[in-house]
Order: C-alpha cells, then sequence, then structure tokens
RNA sequence: UCCUCCAUAGCUCAGUUGGUUAGAGCAUCUGACUGUUAAUCAGAGGGUCCGAGGUUCAAGUCCUCGUGGGGGAGCCA
C-alpha cells in the first residue's frame, strides 16, 4: 500500500479509506483498552492520531514504542470519538521502523530549552518549534525566488570563492590549500601565494554585490541569493559567520525606487508567509507568547500575526539620517542621557538603542533611513551634491534593527576612483568594477536582505542561531 | 573583542545566614484507572552539585583559576 503524508490525510483524507502513513512517535499513551499514539512526519505541525487496541496483539510491540520512534501505520481513517481532532486513524498493521531508547533519546515530549537544544541539533528539526521554522524558513526562500522571478529580475551565481579583498563588508575567511605546517615563503619572507591553489590569496565571499552590480549594467535586473562569510568575532542573537544573503540590483533605478522595491519585497514574503504558513506561524505565536508571560506587559512583543499584519498595512516612514539625528537630539531619552551613547550632533554613526527607538518608540512601523554621513557608509555609494552625504538606505525593523542595508551606487568614474584612493581601497584588484563606469555606466541601486533576520521577523524567534539548521559562530563548528 | 549573568538527577528548575540524610515536576520502571490529548493517581530507582585549587571544625553555598553556555555592546545583514 502506498504512503500517504499525514497534512494529506489530515486535510482530504477520506473517512472509512483505509491509508498508510509513516512518521515519528511524539507521545504515546497507554491504556487498558486501546493506546493513543501522536504522529508527526514533518510535512505539517500537526500530529496524526493513531488509536491502538492493546487487548490484542499490539501490546508487545507497543512496549518499544516510545517518543522517537518512527512507525509505519496502516489502518482505517475514521471520525475522531475525542475532541482533539477531527479524524484519526486505527491501527490494523504497525511496523517499528527504527527504535528511540527512551534511556538515550534526548527529546521528550515536554518544553526544552532552545539552549539545550540547539547542542541537539541534529535532532531538534524533530520538535515542533524546528519543524515549524524549517517549514517557513522554506516557504521564504520559495516566496523570494518567485518575487523577483516574477518582476522580471534573474538570479545570478556570484562567486562563492572571490580573489577580491577590497568588499569591504568585513573579515574574511581565508581558503588556501597551502600546507600551514610548512608554508611556502617569497625572497622577502611573506607567505607566497603563488605557490596556492589559485596562484593569490584568496577568500570566502563577504557579498556578491559587486559581482551583482556587473550583471545588472547588462541585464537591467538581477539578484543574488547565496552563502555569505563573515570572519567577524561577533557573539550577538543576530550575526553569524555563515549566512545567506539576498541582493538585488537594478541598472536605470535611483535609491528611492531601491526603497520601493525593498519595502514591496519585504510585504510580498510576509503575505506569502500569512498565506502559506499559517499553521506553523500559529504554533509559533504561542511558543513565543507562552515564553514572555512572565514579562512585564509593556516588554512583551506584539503578538506575531498581528505583528506582521500590522507591517503589511502600514507604510514604511522614510527619513533622512539628518532628520533621524533632530528625533533623537529632541527625544526624551537623548535629553535625559537615558541612551549609553548620547547623540550629540551630526555625523555620529547610530547605534541599536538609536535605531530601536526611532523605530519601535518614535514611528512604531519599519523605518528606512537614508542619505548617511560618507564617512560611515561603504565607498561605492553614490555621493549626494552636498559633499557630506551618500545615497544609503538601511531598513530598520523592530527588534532586530538593520534587516536591509543598501544604496544607489557612485556611477560616476572619477567620483568612484577618487573616493577609493580616500578609502584606501586598492583600485588594481578593483580594475573590473571600475571598468562597468568607464563603458555605458548608468545609474543604478541595489541592497542586501539578511536571510535569516527576516525569518527571526517571522518567526518570533530572538536568537539566529536558532533559525538557520547549522548555525556557525565563533568557537562553534559542531554537525 | 569588551561587559555581565549562569552551570545541582536524562530534561526544566528549587536549595535560606556556610551546618546533620541535596529536593520538586517531567522522563524511565511497577501498580491502579482511563476514548486519551504534554492523560491522571500511588509508589520505586536515578546525583563526582561543571573541573582544579583554596578558606573553614564544616562548602552545592564563600574565594581564585579554568571550561562550557546565556544576555548586552561593538562590527554588520
Amino acid at each position: 500500500m502506498k504512503r500517504t503524508e499525514i497534512k494529506a490525510v489530515l486535510q482530504q483524507g477520506d473517512v472509512g479509506a483505509k491509508v498508510k502513513v509513516m512518521g515519528w512517535v511524539r507521545t504515546k499513551r497507554i491504556g487498558k483498552n486501546v493506546a493513543f499514539i501522536a504522529l508527526n512526519d514533518g510535512s505539517t505541525i500537526k500530529n496524526v492520531q493513531v488509536v491502538v487496541d492493546t487487548t490484542g496483539d499490539f501490546v508487545k510491540l507497543l512496549e518499544n514504542v516510545y517518543t522517537g520512534a518512527a512507525l509505519s501505520v496502516e489502518g482505517n481513517l475514521v471520525e475522531s470519538l475525542g475532541s482533539g481532532q477531527k479524524v484519526e486513524i486505527h491501527a490494523e498493521k504497525i511496523d517499528l521502523l527504527g527504535k528511540a531508547d527512551p534511556n538515550e533519546y534526548p527529546l521528550q515530549p515536554k518544553k526544552h530549552s532552545l539552549e539545550f537544544l540547539r547542542e541537539k541539533a541534529h535532532l531538534r528539526f524533530r520538535t515542533n518549534t524546528f519543524s515549524a521554522i524549517a517549514r517557513i524558513r522554506h516557504a521564504m526562500i520559495f516566496a523570494v525566488h518567485k518575487f523577483f522571478n516574477d518582476k522580471g529580475f534573474y538570479n545570478i551565481h556570484t562567486p562563492i570563492i572571490t580573489g577580491s579583498d577590497a568588499e569591504g563588508a568585513g573579515e574574511m575567511f581565508q581558503v588556501t590549500t597551502l600546507d600551514l605546517s610548512n608554508p611556502p615563503k617569497d625572497d622577502e619572507g611573506n607567505l607566497n601565494f603563488k605557490e596556492d591553489f589559485f596562484g593569490k590569496a584568496s577568500n570566502l565571499t563577504v557579498s556578491g554585490q559587486l559581482e551583482a552590480e556587473l550583471a545588472a549594467l547588462a541585464l537591467g535586473k538581477v539578484y543574488t541569493f547565496g552563502p555569505t562569510f563573515r570572519a567577524e568575532n561577533s557573539n550577538t542573537t543576530r550575526h553569524l559567520a555563515e549566512f545567506w544573503m539576498i541582493e538585488p540590483e537594478m541598472a536605470f533605478n535611483d535609491i528611492n525606487d531601491d526603497m520601493d522595491l525593498a519595502e514591496e519585497m519585504l510585504k510580498y514574503v510576509i503575505r506569502y508567509a500569512l498565506d502559506n504558513c499559517m499553521d506553523d506561524l500559529e504554533f509559533l505565536s504561542k511558543r513565543q507568547q507562552d515564553e514572555e508571560k512572565n514579562k512585564k506587559a509593556d516588554e512583551r512583543s506584539m503578538e506575531l500575526i498581528e505583528k506582521l499584519n500590522f507591517v503589511l498595512e502600514n507604510p514604511f516612514a522614510r527619513i533622512t539620517y539628518t532628520e533621524a539625528i533632530q528625533i533623537l537630539r529632541n527625544s526624551k531619552p537623548n535629553k535625559k542621557k537615558r541612551f549609553q551613547f548620547v547623540i550629540e550632533g551630526w555625523g555620529a554613526d547610530l547605534q541599536s538603542e538609536h535605531e530601536r527607538y526611532l523605530v519601535e518608540k518614535h514611528f512604531k512601523t519599519p523605518v528606512i533611513l537614508t542619505d548617511y554621513p560618507k564617512d560611515i557608509k561603504a565607498f561605492y555609494m553614490k555621493q549626494n551634491d552636498d559633499g557630506k552625504t551618500v545615497r544609503a538606505m538601511d531598513v530598520l525593523f523592530p527588534q532586530i534593527g538593520e534587516i536591509i542595508g543598501g544604496s544607489q551606487r557612485e556611477e560616476d568614474y572619477d567620483k568612484l576612483y577618487n573616493r577609493m584612493k580616500e578609502m584606501h581601497i586598492p583600485e588594481e584588484s578593483m580594475w573590473w568594477y571600475l571598468e562597468t563606469r568607464k563603458f555605458g555606466s548608468v545609474p543604478h541601486a541595489g541592497f542586501g536582505l539578511g536571510f535569516e533576520r527576516l525569518i527571526l521577523f517571522l518567526t518570533g524567534m530572538g536568537n539566529i542561531r536558532d533559525v538557520i539548521p547549522f548555525p556557525r559562530t565563533p568557537q562553534n563548528l559542531e554537525f
């Protein structure tokens, strides 16, 4: 008999029909006449209840059925006598596919801490929380590709190994095949990368942006969605050494088009989650509320689904950096010196506390900040006529802060070249980037979206290590 | 990298001012009961109190160092 997934059984199973399901046991309740097994196969967060006759031959088999065991069950799909579910399966045939010794299997039908489950990352997919996150993560990957495809963007695979060390987005992981216990040296005693695999120093990419720009300046609209690596010693709930980034890049577009795209895209994928992941979102909402029930009322998060709808229904606030500084200088926490970093004047970089004030207290909606001082932003951003600011735009979200960083790019060869000189970017390794400004240069813009930060927001989780299956962070490379 | 907090049963945690035999819930086992919903009830087993050193008549509790982890900051997505 052919297996049916539990999602299909629960949604469109014919009552009275015979079905076969396979899955992992979540709980077993054994009684005098019948036992109940909650079975889950990952197709949905919902379990199917298997009812087993304990007066017959199943008794012996049930002795080996514990939380975590894998079963194949054949039986009749019937209307449930109990109140917790509409239908259930009356088992006629049960095969124990894989045992799970309860003395060794670490997951129990109870609440585990996220820290504990992080150390059991190989098994945490089997919990409601982590399977829900995995399903939502998939849906968001799909929604991102669908969004860009439907808008006529082309997906570009930018390189993962790069010879450029000037992307300027952070510390890089070096890639080498040299013998590190006895590395070759040149005449001056420095490492001789000519003997390395590529004949030069090579690293893992910190951004696909520069290559995406090359493609955009021929194909019009492109995006990347790939792994990104940062060797920063960052130990926070929103940084990973290996994460996934989405980077659209559009020719013939300015910073306003860039903001429109960012807002439209975020709303599109949030809508997609609400339309396609409601079971998982509802579970995660309850999880978050349960976790925060000991907090004071004003410290609790907005209910997850309400929060997502709120973002959909309200336009993002769009203000310049200069306006933000004005608001912050006049804000209560600044006047009362409640900020750890008091805003003194124009030019200061905004700290997380300032971004959170703007988003969570002042505007109470996502905020797009533009036109930052050029000295705190990257070399490739388009310089404004004031000589002080660049056309950068950061999208700030409640709780997680910067979810998107983007800009209009400097398309003028001389301005770009001079800025690279000022910022000590080695132009000889960037000749190919500069050439695009020599041949048919046009205004263009793009941004980078941290995929895991998006998932943090959508799931209400608090730690980025819980929204990627196998997180890579400093001093942590298990699994 | 900096600041800060934590480490007690398989899991989640309590453990008073340093004081006699270290507790609870869940899980496991035994029994009862039962169309149950993380079932319920009664009982049992289960501990190198993270590691090393120190103070003390006496350390789970205090001190030092180490290890592991959480949270915050910076860097950023």
